[in-house]
DNA sequence: ATTGCTGCAAACGCTTTGCAGAACA
DNA sequence: TGTTCTGCAAAGCGTTTGCAGCAAT
């Protein structure tokens, strides 16, 4: 309940700052989301939204995403076929692995990773604004 | 043209192990994607193809594509909208820098940065099979 | 009242597929 | 000859868009 509030507050924010519209189904869309635990894809959410009683339009679903994804509010990790979302908690970034047996989702994080990023970015003259990287395998329990 | 000598010896071994069959299509897609060097889409390769007079349907471009992906002859990036794929270099893995300015894609290989990966995939008893790093931001000439 | 947002359906871009005929083994 | 591959066109899938009506300012 408390991470739906801020993200409503975050979102009102940003709508405020862009000079847009605020909306009830945007909150509505927002409201879900956090419902929604882990990753999902656009079409989940739609119709979570619509078993819930809550619908939106499978488009404005897909318009209100690529507004949270532009006001940093969810992760957009673009995966073969459909992108998949999930909620972005502010200072906390992460990265991922794939199972290709199972298909769970593991997430991870790892300073000296972030770090050597950087200092191989600095080397090569680029300035990094975001990086995604992702990790295929087998996870503990499906390699028996 | 050694090259091209090589990437064809290497689908004849994958083909005959699979009890594939031998084609003149197959070869011709080898032959095309040696010559563009870079990165490149499925699109590009057939138009590519088609202006040389060795056209291969676009079904035929993809099926021959993800045969060769298969076979570890190309990599596929998989960006948002399309996919890229690029000749394999054997024992030469790389990741990628992408210019949100000026488009161009950057290689990149960071032999801690592969270490460190495994050694988080360790510690996770996740057993890697493949990866993929990505880093968006400014190149060099696009800081000004 | 003005402007931006929404829902609908149609279009989109990339990719895959069913089928009949052609090429390989 | 039997089976696999190819080309064509159509369908598929996730996503975007044009437009008319609706809601927020």
């Amino acid at each position: 309940m408390k991470r739906a509030g801020k993200l409503r507050e975050r979102l009102k924010t940003y709508l405020e700052n862009e000079g847009l519209r605020i909306t009830k189904v945007r909150f509505n869309v927002v409201e879900a989301l956090t419902e929604m635990d882990g990753h999902f894809d656009a079409d989940s959410l739609y119709f979570y939204m619509r078993q819930r009683g809550r619908s939106a339009s499978r488009a404005t679903v897909y318009r209100t995403l690529d507004l949270l994804h532009d006001a940093g509010i969810v992760y957009r990790i673009s995966t073969e076929g459909q992108a998949l979302y999930e909620v972005m908690n502010i200072d906390e970034h992460h990265d991922h692995m794939f199972c290709i047996n199972c298909n769970q989702i593991y997430e991870f994080y790892n300073k000296n990773l972030e770090k050597l990023q950087d200092k191989i970015c600095h080397e090569n003259g680029f300035k990094p604004t975001r990086h995604s990287l992702r990790i295929w395998g087998l996870c503990k329990e499906c390699q028996e």
